[in-house]
This record gives structure tokens, sequence and C-alpha cells, in this order.
RNA sequence: GCGAGUGUAGCACAAUGGAUAGUGUAGUGGCCUCCGAAGCCAUUGAUCCGGGUUCGACUCCCGGCACUCGCACCA
């Protein structure tokens, strides 16, 4: 017996050739394919109730004529019943769930299953994207970890994925900096924290700009000098910019991140003058109040509110190095699409972005790229207004992140006391920063969400820890039995017998489902929370069974599930942008 | 004003139009002589309001209410 590693497209196809078998040959027919309520199986058909109501057939007779013309292999698979008004249950044999575990026996051939749409596509991931200048904070969190977890997924599906760090290192600000910086330096904070000082001469100059009119005429000179190429403003411009990389890069480290490209704003410069003559060739763009901006006619709203690529002084701004952005995108990495792991209060941007790429690239007769705004909520405090510390300034993301480690080494001094200190340290490092990015993945990307250290760092419930700790177990075991968790001995496995067997091994053939799902939307807390669920399982079945007995068939039977959910769960966690321990 | 998003137990979150709306936390009651109790088992508790479409609605449509956000040159 051989099982497919996708149960769902089987059943998928094996729905259609059953359809094609009782003459519906219309592609109205779609069997809608389900990971069941364990109750009622493990994968469902629900197809026959809309086909049969549209063609004013009775369902549940349909939906008996479909299951006698399944092929009859799926007979030795399944046990097939139908219920209610017409869904027809499959519930898989347990020699079948000992076939299919028996051959998916590490990562490689899990990621053998994640086909899909983008596979063999190339994708740009815009994600992180901070300004130069400034510490990273809190609000910098989400499109940090949302993606690089999307990158992962991207990628595991087969598509090429260039991860790209649009920074904002050019601009307006820029001149009240330079002019900050040449005359009230530190030296001495500089030399202890250069993009601390940076940020702190940022303020001095805004501060500065908006009281006195002088500062802010001498803050323009200065931009005017770094935008005509002055020699010395440019060195302190490009000063600033690897300082603040820099910093970014010690926050990025910690993440699993690694970018391909950092273009930031600077990098296209000198490719918008391109953009504004081919968008007024093309008869896209219109002078409008002194400024170059595109209408779009036919929409509600962008018909009246202007999409500005060149404001009134003839500068650019950020839609004008967008659309230089699209184009490089596509001319230079031929990319299929793009994702913009963007904040949700920038959709009307990024609408109006998409919307004039279209008939852009239309009218000069480019390839369409798919232009996907990978949007995501505002980190709340526990006031429900945006995180904040108690003055009232953004977290800083360097300080969100040694608390999330300081406070998991307190947990793990407490639970692992006999381990030495420096391991304690690389554990806490890695539990702490994996619960951050856990907190932030398992939830709806598209929603606010409340931050709570006392959740996130409660290492209970739906945490990193939990997930972390099922491994850990895992790990514990091979380790007490003297066994090799890389070469398991299981070619003497039976199939699963007792409940919590039965529940492991189903929810284990279930992670092509969570990975598609994850993969096609682009959410990872679908994945987040199957392998809470598969954690979950492991748990009950690891109170309920003991894995390490003296009955051969039995020992390698629950040997083999230890192993499988082992390289599933690690196999996700690193997905999901995160590290996992041997113990902790 | 126009537009977008969100309203699910005390709190925080799930639910790709499907079957009895799931989970965590907090509460209550159990489980360490037994591969790690950061765990397991049991239990209390919810779809903003009013219509509609559907065999079936948290989900789709219409009308309210509440909150958040965006709307001419900051990104």
């Amino acid at each position: 017996m051989t099982v497919p590693f996708n149960i769902s497209h089987w059943l998928d196809s094996a729905l259609h050739d059953a359809a094609g078998r009782v003459g519906i040959t219309d592609s109205a027919f779609e069997p809608e394919i389900r990971v069941a309520d364990p109750a009622h199986g493990d994968y469902q058909a629900n197809g026959a109730l809309a086909y049969a109501k549209k063609q004013k057939q009775n369902p549940r007779a349909l939906a008996q004529q479909l299951v006698t013309n399944l092929s009859p292999d799926l007979g030795a698979v399944f046990d097939i019943s139908l219920a209610g008004p017409g869904f027809v249950n499959f519930r898989l044999k347990p020699d079948a769930l000992l076939s299919w575990l028996g051959a998916f026996d590490s990562e490689e051939h899990l990621r053998s299953g994640a086909a899909n749409a983008r596979t063999g596509q190339t994708w740009v991931v815009d994600y992180s994207s901070p300004n130069t200048a400034k510490q990273m904070h809190v609000g910098h969190l989400r499109s940090a970890v949302i993606g690089e977890a999307i990158c992962r997924l991207l990628a595991f599906s087969g598509a090429k994925v260039i991860r790209d760090n649009h920074i904002g290192d050019w601009g307006t600000q820029f001149g009240k900096l330079i002019w900050a910086y040449r005359r009230h330096l530190d030296p001495v904070k500089f030399a202890a924290d250069p993009l601390e000082e940076f940020e702190r001469l940022y303020k001095v100059g805004n501060a500065a700009a908006e009281t006195d009119p002088t500062a802010l005429a001498e803050a323009q000179q200065e931009l005017v000098k770094l935008q005509s190429g002055d020699p010395e403003n440019l060195a302190i411009w490009k000063k600033i910019n690897e300082v603040s990389l820099a910093a970014f890069q010690v926050i990025y480290d910690q993440l699993g991140i690694k970018f391909d490209v950092t273009l930031g704003e600077s990098f296209y410069n000198d490719k918008v003058e391109r953009v504004y003559r081919e968008l007024v060739d093309c008869g896209l763009a219109v002078e409008s109040q002194g400024a170059l901006v595109v209408f779009h006619p036919e929409h509600p709203r962008f018909a009246t509110q202007p999409f500005i690529i060149r404001k009134r002084d003839g500068a650019a701004n950020y839609a004008s190095s967008d659309l230089a952005t699209a184009l490089y995108r596509s001319e230079h990495f031929h990319a299929d699409g793009s994702a913009y792991v963007i904040d949700f209060r920038q959709g009307d941007h990024l609408q109006q972005l998409f919307l004039t790429v279209k008939k852009w690239f239309e009218r000069t007769h480019r390839p369409q790229p798919r232009l996907e705004h990978v949007d995501f909520g505002t980190v709340l405090g526990e006031n429900n207004k945006p995180l904040k510390t108690k003055s009232g300034d953004n977290i800083r993301l360097k300080d969100l992140l040694n608390e999330a480690r300081e406070r998991a080494f307190r947990l793990v001094t407490e639970r692992s006391a006999d381990f030495p200190e420096a391991e304690r340290r690389a554990i806490a490092d890695v539990v702490g920063v994996a619960s951050v990015q856990y907190a932030d993945l398992s939830q709806n990307r598209s929603t606010d969400y409340v931050f709570s250290w006392d959740k996130m760092i409660s290492l209970e419930g739906n945490t990193a820890a939990y997930l972390l700790y099922a491994v850990a177990r895992i790990r514990s075991i091979f380790r007490k039995a003297g066994l090799d968790p890389s070469s398991p001995p299981v070619a003497q496995a039976t199939s699963p017998e007792t409940s919590a067997e039965l529940g492991l091994a189903r929810k284990l053939v279930q992670f092509a489902d969570a990975v598609q799902l994850a993969t096609a939307q682009l959410r990872p807390h679908f994945l987040c929370l199957y392998l809470f669920e598969l954690a979950g399982e492991f748990s009950t079945f690891y109170a309920a069974d003991k894995v390490i007995v003296d009955d051969p068939a039995i020992r390698a039977r629950r040997l083999l599930l230890c192993h499988r959910t082992l390289i599933v769960l690690e196999t996700g966690l690193h997905l999901l942008g995160l590290r996992t321990l041997e113990r902790m």
C-alpha cells in the first residue's frame, strides 16, 4: 500500500475521477476536501452538497454515487462513510497511517508535498525596512518576524525567494540630522553607542527646525548639499547608514534573518526620473497643484485622492521610489511577484501603487507581476493603545529582545538549576527570542494584538516554550535510550493501536494541509496552530503510552511516532524562523 | 464627510460557507515510586444589535452601534 504525502490532493483528484464516472464533467463540481473533526473522520468531502443543490438533485444520493464510484484502492486506505445531508467522511486505516509514517522520514520528504501555485516562481519579499538613523522599535517587529516566516514558507514550497530590506536611507530627515551632527555631536556618546547618538541628534535637529527658522533654513541647505553630492555631507550620510545597518544586523542575527539585498530609497534615487517620464508618456501621470500625480478615474476614491509621485518642490517621495522599485524588481530580478510585508495603515498607498503599476506595465507591454500586500495590525499594550514605554517612547526592539531573554533565563534557571550557566544562557536566548516570534506569528496577522510579557514568557499554553518543550522531551527519550534520533530503529514498527497513538499519527499526516494553508494565504498562524495541536497530541501520547518498553514491536512503533513528531515539529518551527533545542 | 479594518467566554486568541463555535489563560477538582509536571485528565463560561440569502452563516449581503486606522506632497 502506498499513501501519498498530500492526502487532501489525492482525495481531491479521486473525487474528481469518481464524478467523471457518474457523468459529471463540468467544472462546477468541486470536491471541497477538508481536514475533518476527528469525531467524523480525518478528511471530509463536502462538494456533493453544493453540486446537488445546483443540479436540483438529492445530495445524499449523489454522495452515495460518488462513493460507489471511487477507485477501489481508496477502500484499502480509508474507512469511508456517508453522514448527514451528504458529507463523505474518510478515516485513514491504521495500516495506512503506518505506511505514511514509514515513507516520510525526513525534512526533505516533507518538503516534497509542499508544492503550490508559487512553486518555481521568483518572489521578492519586502520586509523589515526600517529607517536608518533610528533604532528599530517594537513597531518593526511584526514585519521582520512575519516577513521571515513568509520567505521560508515560500522557499519551502519551491519558490525562488529574494529577501529585500527596503530601508529608508534617504529623505528630508537627513538635512536636520546633518545639521545637528555638525553642531551638537557628543564624541563620548558617539563612541559609546553611535546609533543612540544619531537618534539623539535626530531629535535635536527636529526640535531646532521646529522652533528656529534659521536652523530650519540651515538644515534645508544641508539637505541640498547632500543631494547635490557634497563630499562631507555624503560622508556623514554614509556613516549614519553604516552604523544603522550594523545595529540592525544585531537584531536580525537574533531573529534568524539574512537579507539577500538591501536596496533602500537612496538606491532608487537616480531611477525616479525614468518613472516620471514613462508615466507621463503613457498618460498616467498629470500635473496637479504643482505636483505630479496619478488619478484612477474608475476608482471611487482614487479618482479624486491623488497618488503623488513627485512633490511640488520637485523632490521624490516614497511613491516615486516604490514605483522605481517595482520596475527594478521586474527588470533586474524578473520577479513573478512581490510581497510587501507592511503595516495595514499603508493599505491605501499600496492599493494606489498596485493599480498604477498594473496600468503602467500594461501600457508599456511588460509582464504583470503579482503584487501582494501582506498586511498586519498594530502591537498594542495592555491598555489597548500602541505599545509604548511608561514615558511614552517606542519600545526598542533591542530592549524587548533583551528583556525576553532575561525573563527566559530566570525561568530556565528555576526549572533547570542543574544545567551549567553557559547552557542556561544559550537556552534562554533561544526560548526568549522564540517566544517573541511565536507570540507574533501565532495570531492572524491582519488584526491588532495585545502584547503581554506574562502571557508570552509564561511558557504555558500556546507558546513557543510548549513546542520547544515537546521537542526537548522527544530528544530526551532518544538520549535516555541511547539511540540516535537521526536513525531510529523503527523497522519492526507495527500500526498505531492506542487512541493516543492514533491521534498523534493522524495529526502528523495533516502537516501538508497546514503548510498549504499557511503558504497559500501567507498566514503563518495556520502553521502555528497546527504545530500547537501536534505538540498537544504528542503530550497526550507521552502521558498515556510509555515509549521505552520491552515489547520490541510496541517500542518500535512508538519510537517511529516520536521520530516523525520530532521532524515535523522541527521542520515546522524552522519554517517559522524559530530555533529548537536539545534540552531546556 | 468618504473609505478600510475589527467586534467571539473575565482576559487573550482560533474557526479555508459545513456537522455539537475550538484553544490558551484565569477559576474549580484530580494525576509525579513510572521515558522531563515548562506536562496530563476532567470541568464552568462566548459569536455587538436588527433584517436577509442558504439545506447549512462567526463567516456572505443590507441597515444600525462601538472601536481603530487612512484620506495633497513625512515615509
